[in-house]
DNA sequence: CAGTATCCAATAAGATACTG
DNA sequence: CAGTATCTTATTGGATACTG
């Protein structure tokens, strides 16, 4: 983000790149609120620091949002704002993408 | 691409991360062959080096090809391959996406 | 024209331990 | 439970100069 981008596409990209902010939103789609040990369960390649790292980006980029409940233990829900919704043709397009041309996945006996 | 990817939009996050590559394909949907400083003098942010190197893993991956024609001085022509070519929907995605949310582009007076 | 080579800086990511 | 802190390594990107 260091300079402005001078095309709407690397715009775009700036704000999901990273290693698991897709992932991330890929889940949100399919589950509107998700807890961090929740998503963590669903991403066990991911460490904790880098889940909390790519949900603060995600979160400053406004493509989600956090609910904390003031509990104890603690209990925060993570969702999609309207942005992070607006984000879906893209995902999907990613998704299918990856579905279709990824050999090595669904390729188990 | 140390580990294999869980996840279909993982994959195809991996072949199409890095600064550049996106908006190569981007221009390559738009032209279809484009040569070496055609692209460079489309994307002037993009030093030659990180030109070389974006275009080396675009054809890698198996998105883009390239053909040198053996002639002084040198030639090359890149486009898209029919694999590259099955990614519109992806960047036409990010690319819609990226103009109807990126306020600071074509907003000058 | 279409790149490489070299060197260096910045960023991203991983491992592990700790905490309100 | 939901994170931070710290340290380290790996990857990416940039500047500049050079070449077939």
């Amino acid at each position: 983000m260091a300079k402005s981008s001078s095309c709407a596409i690397e715009y775009t990209l700036s704000l999901i790149a990273g290693k698991w902010k897709t992932v991330i939103l890929y889940h949100l789609f399919h589950q509107p609120v998700y807890r961090f040990n929740e998503l963590k369960k669903l991403m066990p390649d991911c460490s904790q620091r880098m889940l909390s790292l790519q949900l603060k980006e995600l979160e400053k980029a406004g493509l989600i949002q956090k609910k904390v409940y003031p509990v104890v233990p603690p209990k925060t829900e993570y969702s999609l704002t309207k942005l992070g919704q607006s984000m879906l043709p893209v995902i999907k397009a990613m998704d299918k993408w990856g579905l279709d041309h990824h050999n090595q996945l669904n390729k188990e006996p």
